[in-house]
DNA sequence: TATTGTTATACTCTATAACTATA
DNA sequence: TATAGTTATAGAGTATAACAATA
């Protein structure tokens, strides 16, 4: 059999072609890539993505129960507990005794906590920048819009803010 | 202290509002739920997304080593085994000794792994047209075109098949 | 010495069930 | 009986190191 059946094409450090039609692959692809420097940028904080927003509901919302939490940021509300542990931990966040129903723990910002969540705004400001580097403003306007719109439509919780 | 700061908000099942000013933000969110669905279709198939990606590199390459395979799917080698392994028994794909250097395994594609292909081709069709339902066609071919660029602007592999 | 394929291990993220204390 | 919070466990995905065979 010929040897050149076997050859390993020397620039075969390529996606497949008919992987890079589907948008949805693009947006698996880069959703994660955009995650990873996300967090990168986040450790620098000591945080970790939930935390970050966690921190972001809090200053929008003031005191929230833990379930709420868990709904804002959608994940599972057993994992809330150690969020909001190591928040309250830090000093950014404050558990309270809700006299109302004693089941339920307030959480709020603390002023650390406030201003926490600022310089995250600023890191995630520069990991934007750098993962749009390649579009004018009108072409980043027109993406963020295109998503919103894919979000909201598969998701009621991003609707209504989207509205806005 | 007065309990209405302690109330829950009704409607608070809402993301923080500025997470969604972020297109990274929604970008890894789509993102994600983009690879659950597609991971969601191909289980019909049996098979998982990087299993889908080698059956593509093969169909548009031919024989390739493992070691291209890991570079294209963007995948550690050291995965690369068991998922051959899985594409073999299943009769997908093949191994064949490389007789111009014995440690190479060339990887080659079936023809029930080119109707596997065929099949997971459909399947990812119905999951994009599902996730793009809100878009028109010119706007799905300008989210395609800007997410291409992004990708291509940080990733080489990309780039090169973008230009066509 | 470098490369191909392989095995093994650990760590993160996510999902799920079960438990307590209150309502 | 249902809910808020908590604890524990298991799985998938990913990252890394180390190894044998061959170049």
């Amino acid at each position: 059999m010929a040897t050149i059946l076997f050859l390993v094409d020397p620039c075969a450090a390529q996606v497949p072609a008919r992987l890079l039609r589907w948008s949805g692959f693009l947006l698996a692809r880069l959703g994660f890539e955009t995650k990873r420097r996300f967090t990168e940028a986040l450790d620098h904080e000591g945080l970790r993505l939930h935390h970050y927003g966690i921190l972001a509901l809090l200053a929008e919302r003031g005191p929230v129960a833990q379930t709420a939490l868990a709904e804002g940021v959608g994940i599972d509300g057993s994992h809330v507990v150690a969020l909001v542990d190591a928040l309250e931990e830090a000093g950014l966040a404050e558990r309270r005794a809700d006299p109302a129903d004693r089941r339920r723990h307030a959480v709020t910002l603390t002023r650390a906590g406030r201003a926490a969540l600022d310089r995250c705004e600023q890191l995630a400001a520069t990991v934007e920048a750098e993962l749009l580097a390649p579009l004018d403003e009108a072409e980043r306007r027109e993406l963020h819009e295109l998503l919103l719109r894919i979000a909201a439509h598969h998701d009621a919780r991003f609707a209504a803010v989207a509205e806005r």
